[in-house]
This record gives structure tokens, C-alpha cells and sequence, in this order.
DNA sequence: TATGAATGAGGATTCATTCAT
DNA sequence: TATGAATGAATCCTCATTCAT
């Protein structure tokens, strides 16, 4: 019936009303900094309507994430697309990967940031689940491409799994490093200098001279 | 006055104390998990002698991580006066950080998490600065190396800024991927194995062939 | 008018709906612990719904005492039509309330730990009113049988109010002590066995020997 | 040292303000109406002032009945030393519950009525373990006398653990029947009548003719 | 210098009840 | 009649910091 889609239209809108809220909030005050009743009033709700849609304040966390994963794998999967050689594919990704580092930093900086307990008992299976497979999806992306480009003979033999922690590992590590407020200050070139300087250096130094 | 020294080495070692305690709670629990009140009973000391010696919580915390620099930098200082090439010194220092990673991950880690608001009432202006001054110092002890090299026609010629902030990131990022429980479940490779596939990885790109 | 009839049916049958629904989730969870949702869902019906037919969560939980007092008044009424003396109508009496708390044991429990404030405006006025007549009939039923009994010679004199008083406080305090899981620990005898205990104890010390 | 010792009185002094506020917020509210805030103001201290005397809300409770206990045992004991019979020290036991049921009437009440779910966590072990240990060593005392009074001939042979749970289910159920507002529109005796009452009756038909 | 008792603001979560549709 | 989204008051507990002794 129309009114049932309608509910459920108005529904999905009221989640993703609350997800963008917490975006932003969790973006300046990390997670332990944010407060549901700061989310609720940016949406324009109710605290009690937030735990409406989200069973706790970690499950509005980890839903972000998906969303943010989920942001990241569909631009993933049109660079992978992408005619052109491994090379062009490779960089495509790091350009995604960049991309969104440069979109949501903050947002970025919180999820690594977050510390949490047990998640068994405030979040649905169904969220968590998501988010790792997703993450999962993410790594064996990169992985593939990596070792294909080895295979051809265009990159440098690397042990591929250690090559990409490191690859992301660097990424997160200068975000992390440039968003703090003490390291800033200590900082000689940009997150945006910083960031085309890795580029260019991973790609350079893999692929095969 | 002879009182007067033993009193300023006692106050001392009465902070050292303190200090010690407190690297290990926070590196348990991180800066917002830690209380004050755990850290003074590890100090066997109450919670009021606490704040005799320091103004906040936030100033144990930031004393720690200037401690944990002076830790590096005395070591660093060390791998410069090597004798050998500029070489063995980069990767002597390398070596140093990955040494540090290794003998205080979790507390690096808190120090990689911490996200603090206005710290100018929570810490004393001295503290503050020392940290910053010691990391400068870190930068620039890497930075000379790193310049040194291209100079001498040893490293390949890069950005060095760039370079430094990369490594250092690179190395902290992986770190916290690594720690993560969530990512742990995706990790292929241990910290350790990453740690030394980036040593090889960075110093091997950087030489010139 | 037909349509009349129907719709005052139908009512009855919802609120009856709601009741089952209600004394289930009252006798798993005691009256705090219930809530309104979990009774709705459990009649299949709205929170909004249940809200057409009772005023609030203290009316449903009377209207639920009401009609396990009509039940039991029903049972009640079917033992003291039963030809035999006046001592067997009064076993069948205990009997019936025995009955009573083994059926509904939990149930029961929720009455008697029920403790509220003010009911004037929680409750219709008529909801209220039939509880306490239907109480008031009980208690004038045994205290007739009683008083008979004791007027043909059957019963040792005894003030009956108090009689009956402790009677029924008796078993209400056993239920009560044996559900305890604290007090459960200490118990030497089952449910059953102190309620058969006291069905004896009672009409044994009653009689005239 | 005597300031050791007088932190230690005053420690307890507080406690027992603690406890004597709680007694008397327990008994008009009852366990769930009852908050730690009022608790705190009516013992002239802050929340947090509660929490560091009592782990939580439970923890009071429990206290609070440890206490009612402990000062049940004392007259029991004392009730027990006297000379005179066992129906004498039997009947003085009795008044002894009594004359408990008549000094804290509501706080009887809230705890028969208390519901909790696990307390390994909210209570210590040591407040758990002694109030079921007193209580188990009322029903013992009362258990001995009654069994002894078997044995001389002095009282009817009757199951004894039954009749002890009988009585003691008599008293709480009466209790609670006549401090509920409802029942007591219906009662038609006091409180006191019944407890003299229910004390003769059990003495009357215990004792052999 | 040292103690530790006291404070009180702060925050996540629940749930009876209302109301627009 | 029926729905279920929205409200917001209510409550337990934590912990950095202060202060009388």
C-alpha cells in the first residue's frame, strides 16, 4: 500500500536525517566527545526519537562507517572499472582513497580514533557484520590489483598484504599526524601536499623501472 | 640549601613515580578510559598528592608523551654519532621509532587517539612547549639526515618534509590499524612483519640505485 | 442497532485481547517491569490502540486483578453451592484460592508487590470500584461460611475478620516467600507441600474436636 | 593513630546517616520509587558522596536489610536466653517478629515487594552473604525451638519447616494485605488486632491440649 | 606535603503517553 | 478505530577537581 512505502520512505529519510546530524557531530567531537542529545537536536529530533532508529550511540557510529565504506567501495569499483592498465587502476584507487580522506577527515579521524568495549550488546549483528565485510572488500580490492600488476611484471615483487597495511597505514598515520592540533604546528607542507607526495612515491617506487 | 636539593629531588622523583604509573594506565585504558584515581593508587599515592605535582589530568598525559619524546630523542642522538654512513644512521634512527613502537605501542597509541579541546587552563605553558620543541627536534634531526643524503647523492632526491611525514605517519597509522580489533580480524601480517617490510620498503626506495 | 451490538462486542473482545496479553507480561515482569509495547505487541495490536481501551498501564493492570477476582469469585461461588456441610464448603474454598495461586502464581505476586501512588487519575473511577466490591465479596463470602460454622458448633470461636485475615495473608505471604529467589535458598519444602501444610494446619485447628 | 581510628568512626557515622535516610526514602517509596538523589539529599549529601559508602542503589537495600536482620537476631537471642518454658520462648520469638513487623512496617514491606535481577555485580559479595546467612539462622533458631518443643511433648507433632514458613508467610502476607490502600478499604481489623490474633491463635493450636 | 571525603555536572537510555494521519 | 512516530522527563552512576584537616 502507498502508506506503508511512504512509512517506509519517511523512515529511511529520518535515519539518514539522524547519520548526517552525527556525521557532523561526530566529526568535531570524536565519539566520546559527542552527545546523543547534540545528534538528536541537529536532526531536529527528539533524544528518544534517535533511539527510534538506532539502538545506541555505537550503532549510529557503525552505521556512518558503513555508509562511509560503502561510499568508498562504490567509487572503488568505477576506478577498478576503468579501462586503462593495472597502473591507471592502482592510482585511480589511491585517488579514491584520497578523495575521501580529503571529504570527510574528521569523520575519518573519529573512526580511527574509536575505542570501544564489547559491541555485542549495543549493536546489531547485522551493522557490524557489514562494516567488516565491507572493510574486507575494501583490502582484497587493492590486494587483487597488486598482485596482478606483480604478476605482469609491472610492479615490484612486494609482499603484497604488508604493502597495502602500509599503504593504508600511511594514509590514516598523516591524517591522524596533520589533524592534530599539536602536530600542525610542527608541520611543514599540507595534508594536500603531504598526500599527492605519497602518491606519487608509492607509485613510483612499485612500479618495475 | 642542601634541603632545599633534596626537596627538588624528591618532588622529582615523586613525579617520575606518578609518571610511571601513569604511562601504564593510560596505556591500558587510553587518556579517557584512565582515571586519575587509578593512576594515584599504581603511584601509591592519593589522589590529592596528584595534583600537588601536576595541574590536570590532561598535564600528566602531556608530560608522559614529552618524556616519551625525550626517551626517542636521547636514543636518536645516539644513532646520529654512529659512526658509518648516512645510511646506517637513517636506518639506525628507523630503527629507534620502530624500537619505541615496539616498548610502548598502546601508549603511542593513546597518544595517536587523544583528542583534547583548549588545553591552554588544563597545562602548564612549560609543558606544553617542551613537547612541541621535542618533537620539532625529531623532525629536524630526520629532516637533516634525510637532506644530508640527497646531498651527498646517497638518497634519491624527494621532498624531504613530505618523506618525513609520510614515514612517521606511515609507521603510526599501521600501528593503530594493527591494534584495532576490527582490523586485526582482516590483518594478514603482524605489526612486527609490516614494521619490517616498511624499514626495507622505505630505505630500499629512498637509495639511490 | 446490529452494528451497535457488533461494535460493543468487538470492543469487549479486543480488551479481552489486551488483558491476555497483559497478564502474561505482568507475571513475567511484575507491574514495573512490564511494558505498555511488549502488551500491545503481545495482543497484536498498537501502542496507540491499547491506549483505546484502557487509560493507562495502572487501568489495565486493575482491570486484570478485577477479572482474576471475577474468576475466582466464579470458582468461589460453584464451592458454596456444593451440598455437603458447611467444613467441606470451607475446604472447597481453600481450595479454590489454593487453586488460584497455583495458577497464577506470578500473576499473583504482581498484585501484591504492587505499590503506586495515587490512582485517581490513572484509573476509571468504575474499574476501581469493581476491584474493591469484588474483593469485599470475597472476603463476605468466607467470613459467612465462617460464621456459620462457628454458629452450628462446627468451628472453634474465633473473631473471624482476623480469621480470615490471616488466612488469606498467609498464603499471599507464602507465595511470596517461596517465589523469593533469596529466600527460595533457604526453603525446606516445596510450594505445594507448604500450601497442603496449611490447607490441614487451618481446617484441622478449626474444627471442634 | 587517632586519626585513623576517627576517620574510621566518622566513615561509619556516615554510613549509618547513609542507611537512616535510606530506611526511610525505602519505606515511603519502596525500592524502585525510591531515587539515590533523594536518598542523598535527605542524608544531607551529595549523589557522589552516596556512591563512595554503598557500590550502588542495591547495595543500600541490601545494607538496609542486613541491619533489619541483624537487629531481629539480637532480641531473638535474647528472646532464646530466657528462663522459662519453650512455649514461653517460642511465644517471645513471635513477639519478637512482631514487634520488627510494627517498628519497620514499610520497610518490611519493600523488601517482601523487592524484584532484582542479577546482583553479583551491583552488590558485594560480603552484604549478600550476610543477610542470607542471618536469615538463615532465624529460620534455624526458630526451627530448634520448635523441634525441641516436639520432642518434650509440649507441642502438636507438625511438619516443621512448614509451619515455620507458615507463620512467618502469615505475618509478611498480613503485613502486606494491611498496608495496601486497597485491602485496607476492605479490612476490618487492625493491623495489630490481627498480629495478637494470628500470635493466640498459633500459641492456642500449636500447644498440646 | 599529604590525605581522602565531598562535590556536582554530565550523559546514555527507557518508556508512558500523545497525536497527526 | 487504528497506527506508530515523537516526545521528554526521569534516573543511575562516574570522575575530575577541590578543600578542610
Amino acid at each position: 500500500m502507498g502508506t506503508k512505502e511512504r512509512r517506509a520512505r519517511e523512515k529511511a529519510a529520518r535515519k539518514e536525517q539522524v547519520l548526517q546530524a552525527a556525521r557532523e557531530v561526530f566529526a568535531w567531537k570524536g565519539f566520546e566527545g559527542a552527545t546523543v542529545e547534540e545528534i538528536a537536536a541537529r536532526a531536529e529530533l527528539s533524544k528518544g526519537a534517535v533511539y527510534l532508529y538506532f539502538r545506541s550511540k555505537e550503532e549510529i557510529f557503525l552505521s556512518m562507517w558503513r555508509s562511509t565504506v560503502d561510499f568508498f567501495v562504490e567509487q572503488a569499483e568505477q576506478a577498478l572499472n576503468l579501462t586503462g592498465g593495472l597502473v591507471a587502476r592502482f592510482a585511480a584507487l589511491l585517488d579514491v582513497y584520497i578523495g575521501l580522506l580529503r571529504l570527510y577527515p574528521d569523520f575519518i579521524e573519529a573512526i580511527l580514533n574509536w575505542k570501544h568495549g564489547d559491541l555485542k550488546e549495543k549493536v546489531s549483528a547485522e551493522t557490524y557484520e557489514a562494516v567488516v565485510v565491507r572493510c574486507l572488500h575494501v583490502h582484497a580490492s587493492l590486494l587483487k590489483v597488486l598482485e596482478d600488476g606483480m604478476r605482469e611484471g609491472l610492479f615490484r615483487r612486494v609482499d603484497a598484504p604488508s604493502f597495502i597495511t602500509m599503504i593504508l597505514g600511511a594514509f590514516n598515520g598523516v591524517l591522524l599526524m596533520l589533524k592534530n592540533p599539536e602536530h600542525q604546528k610542527m608541520a611543514l607542507r599540507s595534508q594536500d601536499e603531504v598526500y599527492s607526495f605519497m602518491r606519487d612515491y608509492f607509485l613510483t617506487t612499485l612500479l618495475v623501472k
